[in-house]
DNA sequence: TAGATTGTTAATCGATTAACAATC
DNA sequence: TAGATTGTTAATCGATTAACAATC
């Protein structure tokens, strides 16, 4: 009902919350206000509690948030509870990183297929997880289903990985190729792009030089 | 001068309008319209005809961009024209990939200088970038200054491997460590947290049946 | 000229934040 | 009770989009 319009900066935020009420609460501390939060991840305190009030009252007037209650109730709002099967697509350099990633497994995605065209790295690699044929992807996906698919092939045939897996009913997609996919509206897609974050950051950078060189440009 | 006031949102855009143009650009395409580059890339075309307009006339009323033009404007606007000095620090799996990540090398991005705390991996790795001990990371970056820094490390010392950073005298960091780094504000900042990524998607995988156990609980 | 597409305005939409009554 | 902090409203701010005059 009323959760399907959270915003998406709330949900963003939410997954920083929980992030961050596991490390609070491992350092035993109970109770939480959101002043606190909102210090600790860099946020306007107005907001953290908006966002927590979306999900439901569970703070208290004059006190604060119960520190275990509120991340147990926070990750249940991600859907954090349960385990998720993730397929990954692609083991090169960066797949093969994400492979061992262990924020995944601490957060309760579990990696357990990885399809690549590579015939030598078909079988088996080092982290148990087993290395199959993209060419029986669709196949393979769609006697036993995966949650979640990573895309981590090169850019050209990024597309083609896209379609395959929603053929195969994925419902969620996470992408590292830097090309903009299409994909149905039912399916969820997020994009990281490595190389847009950088150029964020020479952005802000190049600034004074730009402004400079704009001037006489343009008059 | 207009360019300090550049939304954030038109900052990433322009970003994949450089990555898309440059596409298109290699299909031998010449003339492009607002409409193809939204549709291109998935947004709106008055959206796009907006950020463009941020950075002047580039257009032909009628007629629309000339793709080498703004292609190359866009990428001058963002800084791309010049190369970026980058110092990648922890080489693990995640930065072990970054470093012969070839997305980088194609816009300009060079990274040249790697730390780690880890003795064995002193010394020259494949790519042929030069790994050097943490310890050494102040000295050896105001000696010879780099523009970015890309933080790998364990979360455990992401915030002192920032710190040391910003004494260093660098003024952009992309932070791929989950937490939120506390920097001055003259340091510019981008976090990208691969595990927030799939939990925005398992958000929203979860609705239907956080829903019911919502209206159950609340009640 | 007729058709197309830009650049820009104005309207809409959504997100952030300040402020404060409610209340522990 | 006095102090603290939530939950929520209303105000502000910023971003998106539709619409259209300008013009190639």
């Amino acid at each position: 009902m009323k959760l399907k319009k959270l915003p998406n900066s709330t949900i963003i935020r939410l997954s920083l919350y929980s992030r961050y009420l596991t490390e609070v609460d491992r350092k035993e501390l109970t109770l939480i206000s959101s002043l606190d939060i909102a210090k600790g991840i860099g946020v306007n305190p107005a907001s953290v509690r908006k966002d927590l009030s979306y999900c439901g009252d569970f703070g208290t007037k004059g006190v604060g948030y119960n520190v275990k209650d509120l991340r147990n109730h926070v990750i249940k709002i991600l859907g954090l509870n349960s385990e998720w099967n993730v397929t990954l697509v692609g083991l090169g350099n960066l797949g093969l990183a994400l492979s061992t990633y262990k924020g995944f497994q601490e957060r309760g995605f579990v990696i357990n297929r990885i399809f690549d065209t590579d015939s030598s790295k078909i079988g088996s690699i080092s982290n148990g997880i087993q290395v199959f044929p993209a060419e029986q992807m669709v196949d393979i996906l769609r006697e036993k289903p995966s949650d979640i698919g990573i895309i981590c092939v090169p850019m050209s045939v990024a597309q083609a990985t896209a379609d395959a897996l929603v053929k195969s009913g994925i419902k969620a997609i996470l992408n590292f190729a830097p090309v903009s996919l299409k994909v149905p509206p039912e399916v969820s897609l997020r994009n990281v792009d490595l190389a847009v974050n950088l150029e964020i950051l020479t952005f802000n950078l190049s600034i004074e030089e730009l402004t400079d060189s704009l001037i006489a440009r343009s008059f």
